[in-house]
Order: structure tokens, then sequence, then C-alpha cells
DNA sequence: AGGGCTTGGTTCAAGTTTGAAACAAACTTA
DNA sequence: TAAGTTTGTTTCAAACTTGAACCAAGCCCT
């Protein structure tokens, strides 16, 4: 079977995707670098934290909701460990597991940093959408999303040749 | 004023968006590794050298085009031309400046791999739209974009405090 | 109890990214 | 035309990320 390229269309909303998925990154992590200190990465891990039961989280349940591996979540919690914003704690019923917990520091941080953030969101993102466009935005997403975890990863729907040769018509960036 | 914290719905865009996205670009990254041996990042840049006239680009013209710093490029290209795929030239116009160059290795490498990589954006993204999902994607991220990019960065449309305080409701991921 | 296999997490080394500082050529203007 | 400024790019050091290798502790089975 001979590949099949993006078609016009899907190759502006490609672009169009890249693009903007960049962009917005890159002016996310800058804003709470300036103002909390670390990427979004290491702020969405509090933001995770804070959220659940007790304010602590088993490392691999944590990594999977941060859609991370279990290597960098190490790294990173010791970060924010050294910085007093996590704290690690041993788990009781497993020895070999252990616990991120969220300090009362690293609440405060969050508290003090996240309307800050929310009104970044809010500026470059969902400002500039319709109700309707959310809706969108979250039904394509919420899909695509599935697609990369739920289902058994050995065979995607239809079939996916991960390697194939032919001229290229265009690279999709 | 108050901060507006996301809506209901709005969290749930906002967290389907972020969860894909960070799936998406690992699946895409890790497959190119694999064939290409290369991030999306540096394949991106091969990508757009070859669809530029005479398959070279100045390197502040290929930073903007692919969304990154100058840094980040230089040190992207530099890889890139240790493995032989791309070359740098100096600029006979503008003796600072300096042009990468796609080499005939490089976009042999692009052929090879090109079909793999769009077979990979399919599978995980576009297969799973409809064309109607598509075009909203298209039109949403063109926006998104336009707002990172063009508008002077001072003043966003609205108004940006961008840092701002009070009790948090939910720090939004 | 004593292998094995699996699971939860960390560590290692190599590679990538960051933002600020450094350079150097080009432009401006007095 | 010398001084000062801007522009194009690289360099630096520190931070972050990666995937594979590793180490335990739990599990399963006999």
């Amino acid at each position: 079977m001979t590949t099949r390229w993006l078609t016009p269309e899907e190759q502006r909303a490609w672009r169009a995707y890249i693009a903007a998925t960049h962009l917005l990154e890159d002016a996310i992590d800058r804003q709470l670098q300036q103002d909390a200190g670390m990427p979004h990465l290491y702020y969405s891990i509090l933001a995770n934290l804070s959220e659940s039961p007790e304010r602590r989280l088993r490392m691999t349940e944590l990594a999977e909701r941060s859609k991370i591996t279990r290597s960098r979540l190490t790294y990173a919690v010791a970060r924010l460990e050294k910085d007093g914003l996590v704290r690690r704690e041993g788990c009781p019923s497993d020895k070999r597991g252990s616990v991120a917990a969220l300090t009362d520091e690293g609440m405060a941080v969050l508290e003090r940093t996240a309307p800050g953030h929310v009104d970044t969101v809010r500026a470059l993102l969902f400002d500039r959408l319709t109700p309707r466009q959310v809706e969108q935005l979250e039904e394509i997403f919420t899909g695509v999303a599935q697609g990369l975890q739920g289902e058994d990863p050995g065979e995607p729907p239809g079939d996916v040749p991960w390697l194939r040769r032919s001229a290229p018509s265009s690279p999709c960036s």
C-alpha cells in the first residue's frame, strides 16, 4: 500500500496545530518560570497533588496522571523536594513504593501562582475561542488521548505500518 | 479584579488538550527516534528546509518557521550537521548570517522516513477526526497561533494581568 | 522455603533545552 | 568616520529529558 499523504486541509490543520501548541507551551512555560520559578510540567505535578485526597499520590499514579514517564517524574519530584514544595514518603502498604506529598509551602506556591496561570491560559487560549470551539476542542482531544492511552498500542485502528517507503509528496512538518 | 477561573467545560477541554498533546508528541518523538534517529523537532527542521527554494534557509528564518529560539536551532543544526544531514554555509550578502542547507543525504533520510511519519500522524490523529473536526482544528489553532505571534505581545486582547492573587478554586493543571 | 517473574522506583550517561551573555558584522548618526 | 545601536548567531552553564539498566520488594508456584 502506498502512503496516504495528508490532504491540503489536513496539512493546514497540522501546521496550525504544531505552531500553536509549540507557541502556547513556550508562553506558558515562560510565564510560570517567571512567576512560579518552575516549568509547566512541575506546576502540573503540584496541581495534581493538590487535587488528590490527602494531597498525596503514589509515584506511578502521579506519573500516569501527568502523562510522563516514571523516570521523568523521579527527577521532577527530586527538584520539587529540594525546593521544599513536595515531600517523599515511604508507602506503608508496599515497601517498594513511595508517595509524593504536597507540603504546605507547595500548596502556598500553588495558591499564589494559580491565578496568574489561569489568566495566561485564558488570555492565550480560551478567550479566543467560542463556546462551540471549546466543546470541539474537548471532543477532539478526548478522542485523541483515548486513542493514545487506552487502546492496546499493539494494533491501533486500521493498521499502522510504522515504516514504509515511496517518494514523499510532503513530509508534513 | 478577581480571577476568572476556568468553567467546567473549559477545564475538561484543557485537560484533554494537555493530555493529548503530551501523548501525541511523545508518540511521534518515539516513532521518529526509532525510524529516523532524531526527535520530531529535528525532523521538522529537515522538512522545512526541503520545502524551501534551494533547500536552504537563513538560520533566523528557519527558527521562525520552526517556532523555536535561535539558540535551540543552533544546537539542533549542529547535531544535524554532525550527522551530515545539513550543511552550514556563510551568507554572502550578510557576513553575520549563516544559512542551513539540506544535504543530499539529509534529503534521502527525509524521503526514507516521511512515509512512516505521515502514517503515524494519520493513525494517531487524522484517522480519528471527521472532516468537520479537521476544519475546526485548523480554525482553532490558526487563531491561537496568530494570537501568540502576530499581535504585539505587550498587550494582548482585553488585558493580561500576568500575575494576580486570590484563593484558587482549581489550578487548572 | 526457593526459584522465577512482575512491579515500583531510582540511577546512569548521553542528549536536549534554556536564557543570558558574548561576539561580530551592519547600520545610524553626529 | 568614530561612536553607539541594532541585528544575526553562537556560546556558556545550568536545568531538564530520555531510555536502558538496575535494585528491591511483592507474587506465584511447586
